[in-house]
DNA sequence: TGGAAGTTGATATTTTTTTCACAATGATAA
DNA sequence: TTATCATTGTGAAAAAAATATCAACTTCCA
């Protein structure tokens, strides 16, 4: 199998790719083996065209008969999507939702994992929380570098996220999942993830009222 | 079955048009009445083209000197993606993430409110939580059909999604907003967003790899 | 042995979304 | 007035994503 190679995949692919992976190892705890592309599409919610349109991209073959081999495309997944020695993640602002992604995060997967979380709520500071330590936001660079963290969830209050954000790049940050109602700007060579919650309840809204 | 006025508005606008109110409101409170195109699109990391093209598919005119008048623009957005008696949201699951969710959305919107949550812990049950009163999800149906709730936010444990998924359809409700692990699969005339922290996460992980 | 059924892989097509390119407009000032 | 400048609005082109179509392969069964 191809190491290091990583195909130029489409943004949408790399999100099925999770995605797949997941309900795989779902399929494989109920003792399944193989696995057909409308199976996998049935789970997913899509089409099996796309199903076997990502897996082609990925340049993983099945069998016309058994369709696809489930290990082995776990597999392949974690080659493309995993970085071979793991990747730190930082949570910074230990409000309710970032403990409540800290804690639900913790453990999910073997290759990623929440190294360091941040506040600036000497109360919470120093100490453990959800079994990752917590540390006061002025030692944000120091202990990124000297951890080598390379992705941040922003769970931070509106009015702190600029500041925050700007701290992150500074520590050489190279990308940034905001969950803040504040959009940011970053550097191209930082990658970075918009997502608001009350924006996908308005879109929901909107399809609704249609 | 078009009604009023209502474009056929791509879902990448729609989502943008929600992020666009957000930072126009902090214009307004900064004092500026009126904005240019990349102004906007430097706030959101957009390019001015994109701003233009999404106005003018909501049927919005600046001038081009002026730009566009904030409160007007604020105000057409809100006749496009708010409804005129607001809607109703129950949050399913008050863990962490639910909890987190709640109290972070609650007030945030004046055309949307949580009106209820659930949960299958009685200890959890029969009082108010972050504002909101909590039922027994053996409830589900009643209370959302009693206080004609439209859209549920799913943040119950995996194994639980697809049950609980199941009552929400029963209940009749119009959109489900997903942030368990497990994709569901819903009728056409349900609205269905999925959300996965740990899919995010991972193509970020992916792309920091890269 | 031959053909029906069911699957993959891939090319072609369509649809959706973004970007380009520029005419039209209005403001400013020489 | 006229030239210049920055802006909007929009048709056209490009890019990205999803879907359709179908040849080729495997297995099964008559």
């Amino acid at each position: 199998m191809a190491k290091n190679k990583i195909p130029d995949l489409p943004g949408k692919t790399v999100e099925r790719l999770s995605q797949y992976r997941r309900v795989l190892y779902n399929s494989i705890e109920e003792g399944k083996t193989n696995i057909y592309s409308h199976e996998l599409a049935k789970m997913m919610n899509l089409t099996p065209v796309q199903v076997r349109r990502d897996l082609m991209l990925i340049g993983y073959s099945g069998s016309q008969s058994k369709g696809y081999v489930i290990k082995d495309l776990i597999a392949l997944i974690g080659q493309i999507i995993d970085s071979e020695e793991g990747e730190k993640i930082a949570v910074v602002g230990m409000g309710n939702l970032g403990r409540a992604i800290t804690s639900y995060f913790t453990g999910k997967r073997e290759k990623l994992s929440i190294a360091a979380v941040f506040d600036n709520d000497p109360q919470k500071t120093d100490r453990i929380i959800s079994g990752v330590p917590c540390h006061h936001v002025n030692q944000l660079k120091e202990v990124i570098q000297k951890e080598n963290i390379q992705i941040a969830v922003l769970t931070v209050a509106p009015e702190a996220t600029h500041n925050v954000a700007k701290m992150l790049l500074d520590a050489e940050i190279k990308g940034i999942l905001n969950y803040t109602s504040v959009p940011l700007t970053v550097p191209e060579n930082v990658h970075l993830e918009e997502y608001d919650i009350v924006t996908s309840l308005e879109k929901l809204a909107f399809l609704v009222k249609k």
